[in-house]
DNA sequence: AAAAAGTTTGCAAACGTTTGCATTTGCGAT
DNA sequence: ATCGCAAATGCAAACGTTTGCAAACTTTTT
């Protein structure tokens, strides 16, 4: 007897001696097929290890079981991508998505003009989409979003735009942060991040109701690039030219890291002379010295809701934005 | 005049007044069809924002578009995605693969059996398979890699085996690493990284010859997981409970982080007390107090000769393996 | 014993492309 | 005018599935 590999629905169904029709019913268990025959032909495709053509099922449903994840580098070229929070966001995405039996398409996207995520969606090669960060483009995906449902974003939900967003309630991530440097007295706080990137933003305006409600002085804000090596330099140039704060709320904890150093080779000691609180509690900040106080984001349960929200939307459904609790995470740096 | 946005060939071919065959070939810039007809076509698919069924086109072409990136988690099942040493080769890859016009399929597997990689070449998803790592999957990626052309693995090439590598020296580089901390006096070595993955091992042999030709005392070897958490306490528990060496070379920069900071909080100085070297050259390695002197692997360099040989590979063609120099870059810990 | 009802199977179309081959068209040479 | 040849276009098959509908077979009902 032949064990040749059966490539196709036709080679089984010569084997089995009966249709087309009847393999492909039998091997998605469809009740209309008699019980014997649909267990002799699972049989036989076991037999002759039958994989059926993912591409050509695909085509004729009209779907791709895959989704695009993609990361728009708008204001940082360089680094974005091996940031470990979007990183390990993405991870989770990809189990994520691995339990629906989806594939995650990754693209990285340097906007170039306000077509790139038109292009993408409508290039039939993803049956959904996960952007992961807004960056810059907030506008171009509003305006896509707009015709285009299975949309999901990470990142900041802002009045007047309708895009389906899921992300930490960044406002009460960045009050948590100045709260907590204000309880422990310090008065002079510095916001560290670009308030252009729209999850920034919402941090720092937190920040800033923090204060306003404690009565301390007004903090100052200090926009800074996302990579290590930029902040690293904004944040020391800073501390030579201006008057030192005493508490310092980072936008991102790869941005806290960087201004520990600058700190540190500053000569002054953390948290004694400055407290610093960063925000996402990646894997690194409990490894920084001194650990890093945080606003800590759910990683793992934000990529579930991202891909539960899209599901949905696939289905057609409607669905609401999620917005995450962020929690503060007490290390020794804050 | 309709501006509807025509979504099949058939739907061009019909506002064209030719056949589908002509728009087709038109689109291609097939020199068969008229220069006229061609340049009318293409207006007329400008004007209706024509975009090919992609799907369709793999399926016909009997191809994907796609190249699959599997991270095998063998040896560590919650951490390893987030290394950012991995991290960014894939990005590197995302951006080489997307230099071909490929997409990039990324699927994170937990082994469970030594069928999944067989599963997932023939499931028809990708053109080609890039595998980050082997993980303690070596024997089921030789297996595939014997019947399945186009599998690159970025790994240790190890006598005896034939699968395609893309890697460092990791033998060289383990080498330099040792060497470094002998030229500075140092005299008792520990490598702290686990020999049963493949690149570490090479890393430790090399470790072992430069002391052996210099005569130095055995080096130790400390085997821990890559994880930050794991790490730390493996060496936290080393230096309690054993001998203090001068110098350690970490297997990565992840555990050399665990290490600086194990090292500070048994109250020792790096690299006064304890020389550490770490293994990549990740972003953080620069950021680390003291910063991190390590060994540099190119990963940008690395990813582009990952695709370079894949496509050689899809094309039918031969290729070999490919090692790539590491090199010392010096900071303040040894 | 025939009709009705239910169960199982098969036929054929459709999804949107690409491409070998046949057909038509245009044009210069006879 | 006619033929021949090259250039341009069209026809139709094929890729591997899924699925509505019709057909065949089986069982139950009258």
């Amino acid at each position: 007897m032949k064990r040749q590999k059966a490539s196709s629905l036709a080679d089984l169904s010569a084997l089995a001696g009966v249709s087309i029709s009847t393999v492909s019913r039998a091997l998605a268990d469809n009740p209309l097929v008699a019980i014997a025959t649909r267990d002799k032909i699972k049989q036989l495709a076991r037999e002759h290890d039958f994989q059926i053509n993912v591409a050509a099922r695909n085509f004729r449903l009209r779907r791709t079981g895959a989704v695009g994840v993609i990361l728009p580098l708008g204001h940082e070229t360089e680094q974005h991508l091996t940031d470990p929070f979007f990183m390990s966001l993405i991870a989770s995405l990809a189990d994520a998505l691995a339990d629906q039996g989806y594939d995650l398409l990754l693209s990285r996207v340097i906007p170039s003009n306000d077509t790139w995520l038109k292009a993408f969606v409508e290039s039939g090669k993803v049956d959904g989409v996960i952007i992961v960060g807004q960056s810059d483009q907030i506008d171009v995906i509003e305006k896509v979003s707009a015709q285009y449902g299975p949309l999901i974003v990470w990142g900041a939900s802002i009045p007047g735009y309708s895009q389906l967003t899921v992300g930490s309630d960044n406002f009460e991530g960045g009050r948590l942060a100045a709260q907590h440097l204000l309880s422990q007295g310090r008065k002079k706080l510095t916001f560290v991040g670009n308030p252009a990137v729209p999850e920034f933003e919402a941090r720092f305006a937190g920040f800033n109701l923090a204060i306003a409600q404690s009565g301390a002085p007004q903090g100052s804000v200090l926009p800074s690039h996302v990579t290590p090596e930029a902040s690293y330099a904004t944040v020391r140039d800073y501390l030579r030219d201006e008057a030192v704060p005493d508490g310092i709320v980072a936008a991102s904890d790869v941005i806290a890291l960087s201004a520990l150093r600058a700190i540190a080779d500053h000569g002054l000691r953390v948290p004694d002379d400055v407290a610093v609180v960063g925000y996402d509690d990646v894997f690194i900040a409990e490894q920084t010295t001194p650990s890093l106080t945080t606003i800590r984001q759910d990683v793992v349960l934000g990529a579930q809701m991202m891909v539960d929200l899209l599901f949905q939307r696939m289905a057609g459904e409607d669905a609401a934005s999620i917005s995450l609790q962020p929690t503060l995470v007490l290390r020794a740096s804050a």
